[in-house]
DNA sequence: CGTTTTAAGTCAATATTGCTGACCTATTTC
DNA sequence: GAAATAGGTCAGCAATATTGACTTAAAACG
């Protein structure tokens, strides 16, 4: 449908432009749940991260930096490494975003006991508090979306979303905690 | 940049070993399940988008390339405004995929028959042609996942995706749903 | 012991994708 | 004719990712 037009209010008329071609064919069934599949996920993944990203706003980080809050948050300890197996960003890529955390006094650096070249990396206080406020930001949303479409739909919803990730995506998920392999 | 600990190389080999707080506290059920669902988005969402960003690299193209395509090609006629509507970006960054979409001949422009200012957006045969090959690729990926995770997931899976959604993207899927447009 | 490997940090350069603000043109509407 | 609208464009900036090369410290190996 050509929603093209947000406020012809006046004029009111809908003329079609000539020849237009049709959408994307839909062939059967299953294809228009594929097409339907890619514009939820668009969605849905954008909306749900927006509500992270106003409080981020206030506090000059972005997503990258979230996401190492949240890693390190669960995983508490975890080694530089081990964040870029699960993230599967480069080095310098988190670097970035963690040098500044650890600037601003949100994650904090052990050296390992054993093995003293690894840097445990944990949430501060002040991390832990961070984080609480984005999970408690996305929590709302996610709640919000559970109750509309019932504890049945959620089941659905976790079944085809870990179906949706890889296999080491889904290693770590079952809390082997290594997220061996890319 | 360590900075936790600035000389503690001669305090001895026996360092006590950092005490790591506890994972970021799951007070209850419902808590454990929103930690859960923030993984389940992070990683499907990325492994989801990883598939067409393979295909999009051999052609020297980028993700908001794919999306321009994706919603061209469902939208046939759609204006640049109502583009920009959908994909919540401003009009220079669509301006900077779209151009290149046009250049290279996946997209064309044709002024509108009732408002000559519109520029109406369609997909060439070329265009088409792409769209279909990273839709292809895609497909595979959420075939297999609705696959391994049955219909009745299925189902509860869109409607806590759509639940996540904000209104203007619920309207905008409720016009353009597959039940409209063929 | 010395060599090699590993974990991490760093530097320089580049690409993608988003942003703001300011302006310009063509066209429609009032 | 003036104002609003659709669109295009320029210049610059910011966040996040990339690659490749290099350094340091510590562990592992032989």
């Amino acid at each position: 449908m050509l929603k093209a037009k947000p406020h012809e209010s006046k004029a009111g008329r809908f003329v079609p432009p000539p020849k237009l071609p049709p959408p994307t064919p839909v062939v059967d069934l299953s294809d228009a749940e594929m097409r339907l599949a890619q514009d939820l996920l668009f969605f849905a993944y954008r909306d749900f991260t927006n509500v992270a990203d106003k409080v981020l706003e206030e506090l000059d980080l972005g997503r990258a930096h979230h996401r190492a809050l949240h890693f390190i948050g669960r995983n508490p300890g975890i080694t530089v490494s081990g964040l870029l197996a699960i993230l599967r960003i480069t080095k310098q890529s988190l670097a970035r975003v963690l040098n500044a955390l650890v600037d601003q006094g949100f994650v904090s650096q052990a050296p390992g006991f054993e093995d003293r070249r690894l840097r445990l990396l944990t949430l501060t206080d002040k991390g832990q508090a961070l984080e609480q406020r984005l999970f408690d930001a996305q929590c709302t949303k996610i709640a919000q979306a559970y109750r509309e479409s019932g504890p049945q739909a959620v089941q659905g919803f976790r079944n085809v979303m870990r179906a949706m990730m890889d296999k080491g995506a889904r290693a770590y998920m079952d809390g082997t905690g290594s997220a061996e392999d890319a």
